[in-house]
DNA sequence: ATTAATTTTTAGTCTTGTCTAAAAATTAAT
DNA sequence: ATTAATTTTTAGACAAGACTAAAAATTAAT
């Protein structure tokens, strides 16, 4: 398995993490930022090793091998985001680039011993849920925050988009995982929403508000 | 600088450590276990980077640059041992191979945090000095285990060899860095000792007994 | 000081993963 | 239902890094 297949398949399954649908070859050359030249090139070869199903001008489904790669690909990136987290003292929005580089690191006692190290953790700094050994993935019950009407409560316990400036933005106003929020007045006309965020009150725009997952219990 | 790039940079540097000597084209061959016809291509491409300089013939000597980026590799590589040892409870002879993975992980963070997450160590769990963020390496004064007489005794603080089944030897009679060891005997005709380690005697071989480094004092 | 043995380089080939440009298939639009 | 637009594939090329086989240079040996 090469760091390029890796890849592959990896982007694959973010494009279709519900097994069933059918990938397009410009989906994953976009994703991938490659030609879709290439694509089908490299999709051909996975087909081959057994690793998806593949149908000229239909696309590529991942097979139950190719799934478990990319499963264990994500729980390894996953792993070592909240290790660069919680033990190397880096923010939520350096993380990803140097896990892009530590999943494909290949030594299975590596990953088990790193889970152990950290914990067994559920979730990553993003909220994201870590794959177990097996690639079982556990569901989480969260919602955009999008959905609050004013005057509700709810707990930030995730982001949809990783970007670093994103995230950033975050930081600059306090949301992180945990944090409390309070919905206190929804505009109707942009759907954009003041909110509370440690007694802070700031307005966020309804792509903010998308890309913020919450639950209320 | 590609993966292959650092491995030469780095072959080159443990065939030469003392930056003056030049490296033979078999030499660097052999430790990459690849062709010396290989080895004339790459050499040629790191000598147009500047990295090293290449007399036709006679070999490969490092730049400072090139010294400088073999020996952040080699950094990197003792403080991921270390760090799989103290933290994720690997023994000492199953780590090279995942070292020589991590070790060309790319973010000059990650390396500084870890080292400040290690407690910027001097030595790797096999007793080899681990360079600064400068590239300085310590010296370290130790000798080897075979210029022992009968009746010397000493500290185990390294070994020269890290191969898998050496170390797994040592790991059988309890030799370890930090180990307390007594020369009980010497065989005049190989070489060989008759040494006690933790209580117990034990006979090595002079092979051996030059794979081990040793302090007195 | 030649010849022999060894080392190193050159020349040409291969694989992996990418690309561009052109052809073919599919989908959308009138 | 054709034509137009888009997507996908094919064909051919390229760079990196490795290999084999043959040529050239160096070193060793008689």
């Amino acid at each position: 398995m090469t760091l390029s297949e890796e890849n592959y398949l990896k982007a694959i399954f973010h494009l279709a993490p519900e097994a069933d649908a059918m990938v397009a070859t410009n989906a994953i050359a976009h994703r991938l930022e490659t030609k879709a030249s290439s694509v089908t090139d490299m999709v051909k070869k996975l087909s081959d090793k057994g690793l998806l199903t593949y149908v000229p001008y239909q696309g590529a489904r991942l097979s139950k091998k190719g799934r478990q790669i990319a499963v264990n690909i994500i729980r390894k990136h996953r792993l070592w985001e909240l290790f660069l987290v919680e033990k190397l003292n880096f923010s939520w929005d350096e993380v990803h680039e140097v896990a892009e580089q530590l999943e494909h690191i290949k030594s299975p006692k590596l990953v088990e011993q790193l889970d152990d190290f950290l914990g067994n953790p559920k979730v990553d700094p993003h909220g994201d849920p870590i794959p177990d050994k097996e690639g079982n993935i556990p569901v989480r019950d969260h919602r955009l925050l999008s959905v609050l009407k004013a005057g509700d409560r709810a707990i930030c316990v995730g982001v949809k988009d990783s970007d670093a400036n994103f995230l950033k933005y975050l930081n600059k106003h306090g949301i992180a995982l945990g944090e409390k929020i309070e919905v206190i007045d929804k505009e109707p006309f942009d759907e954009s929403m003041l909110i509370r965020v440690r007694k802070k009150e700031i307005r966020v725009s309804q792509q903010i508000a998308t890309n913020i997952y919450i639950e209320t219990r």
